[in-house]
RNA sequence: GGCGGCGUAGCCAAGUGGCUAAGGCAGUGGUCUGCAAAACCAUUAUUCAGCGGUUCGAAUCCGCUCGCCGCCUCCA
């Protein structure tokens, strides 16, 4: 609320309630879509880490404009239309690593709550009924603006909105239940109250969900900087005229994702979907990678250059993790525990300052940096090994990035790898290359070292 | 018009008053190698969009200018 880093206290010792606003099911998300996955994931991950139980929230708005009219075009029933997407948003968590979160509410579940805030603000005065529609009527609420530190005498009004629709008393108020129209009534899209039958509208959904799941105070409200103004305000103008309470008491908001400078969006006709770069054979976790990469108050700009740039970078980082489970132990260091816990000091450090993942991703290359020439000439012991090993571990339950799974090798795998050593000790190489090409067929790609081969896929699976 | 954000190397990106301007990618040179791939090592900004000011000292604070972007109440 006052726009400057803070110190995170949560109300509650240990327990954390976190709210995202969710997308629109009517279209398959976007990246700028998926980049609000992933800072959430970041943040309940990175707040999980520090011990703290995060009760998190995020909603699917299953019933609003959108909605209705995909599924007029496509000539389906609307909660079938809305499903097909609501299960894609949720196989592209789970492709980019995104823990679930501890419930996904759907607004459409949730009507008569919102009728019922309805019902409450009309009677404190706080709401009008007009023509079968429900206005939040903003003159009573002079907190208003306070997220945005816009000022309502001075914003251009109908800018985005054409005003002849509605009937407002003041074009500021915004929508709370809107009447349905005579499609929406022939489709049974409607909601029976003592004004008729309406709808809800995006901005009470939003509100009736996060209080309604998380209580009158919610500790950290995330989402988009895109949806500050009006969304935002409007959401806390209904929850907080109606409860007297503050609805949240950090709010987190993620910059945009830029494509050649412009926001990521169905206007600007420059829409990028996960699944489009997994068709391109990316894969979750590169994409991942680079809306991680930045720190969250920053733009991204996204570009495939980008994209096969981070692909080399992660390169790297298999190559360290997979010489580290791979080669057979050495010698012990004297100082390479002093290098994991440089890398932890300043990881944490770098983290608890707003979730500076450049800085903490630095911290992981520079010790990187300084343990692979020890790797190189074999100067790891084995419980020296297991120690990193333990530590990115720990740090991969934020990053969700290394690939940690052994080096466990499958029988005939092995086979050929030996093969091929023992082909490379006779001076065979054709059969020494043989033996390497089938194991590319196999995607697998092996790595001579001075200590031995390493092997890893090149093919990268959905793997844990 | 109002409010907000951004501009640091070829690209990405930290740093927001004072140690040599982090780190990554790409490039270049070298090491290793049967070949290959990868890896490893070294190296890469007298300068932070421009101009002016404050200061012993500015990428960092202030003013102006330029360029780009977001939001303005039913796009999420």
């Amino acid at each position: 609320m006052t726009k400057k880093k803070e110190v995170f206290k949560p109300r509650r010792e240990k327990e954390i309630t976190f709210y995202s606003c969710g997308p629109t099911a009517y279209e398959p998300a976007n990246l700028s879509m998926c980049r609000r996955f992933v800072v959430a994931d970041l943040i309940v991950r990175y707040l999980e880490m520090k011990g703290y139980n995060v009760s998190s929230y995020m909603n699917f708005t299953d019933l609003d404009d959108n909605t209705i009219a995909g599924a007029e075009e496509a000539g389906m029933d609307l909660t079938v239309f809305t499903e097909n997407y609501i299960q894609s948003f949720l196989s592209d968590k789970d492709t980019l690593g995104v823990k679930r979160a501890t419930g996904y509410p759907k607004a459409s579940e949730h009507v008569q709550d919102m009728i019922d805030i309805s019902h409450e603000l009309v009677h404190k005065g706080y709401a009008y009924e007009k023509h079968g529609s429900i206005y939040f009527n903003i003159a009573k609420f002079p907190n208003y603006g306070k997220l945005s530190g816009i000022d309502l005498s001075k914003i251009q009004l109908g800018k985005t909105v054409d005003l002849d629709n509605y009937e407002k008393d003041n074009p500021r108020d915004f929508t709370l239940l809107k009447r349905s129209t005579l499609s929406e009534l022939k489709k049974g899209i409607f909601f029976e109250t003592e004004w008729g039958n309406v709808r809800p509208s995006w901005h009470i959904e939003c509100s009736a969900m996060s209080t309604g799941y998380l209580g009158e105070t919610l500790d950290i409200h995330t989402s988009s900087r895109d949806l500050m103004f009006p969304h935002h305000e409007n959401e806390i103008a209904i929850a907080e005229a109606l409860t007297g309470k503050q609805l949240a008491k950090y709010w987190l908001h993620s910059e945009l994702l830029l494509v050649d400078g412009k926001k990521m969006s169905s206007d600007n006709n420059n829409v990028v979907t996960l699944k489009d770069l997994l068709a391109m054979g990316f894969t979750g976790r590169e994409v991942r990678f680079l809306l991680l990469s930045v720190q969250y108050r920053k733009p991204i700009n996204f570009s495939i250059k980008r994209l096969e740039n981070v692909r080399t970078a992660l390169r790297r980082l298999d190559e360290f993790t997979s010489k580290l489970l791979c080669l057979p132990p050495g010698r012990p260091h004297p100082e390479v525990t002093a290098y994991v816990s440089a890398m932890e000091e300043q990881f944490f450090t770098a983290m608890d300052d707003d979730l500076n993942v450049s800085v903490a991703m630095a911290a992981i290359y520079n010790f990187i940096k300084k343990t692979n020439p020890i790797l190189q000439v074999n100067h790891l012991d084995r419980d020296q090994k297991d120690y990193i090993l333990e530590k990115l571990n720990q740090l991969n339950q934020v990053l969700k990035i290394f690939k940690l799974q052994g080096c466990p090798l499958e029988p005939e795998i092995d086979a050929l790898i030996q093969l091929r050593e023992k082909a490379r000790v006779e001076k065979d190489w054709q059969t020494a290359d043989s033996a390497r090409n089938e194991l590319a067929e196999r995607g697998i790609a092996v790595i001579d070292t001075a200590n031995g081969p390493i092997w890893k896929r090149v093919v990268e699976t959905e793997e844990d």
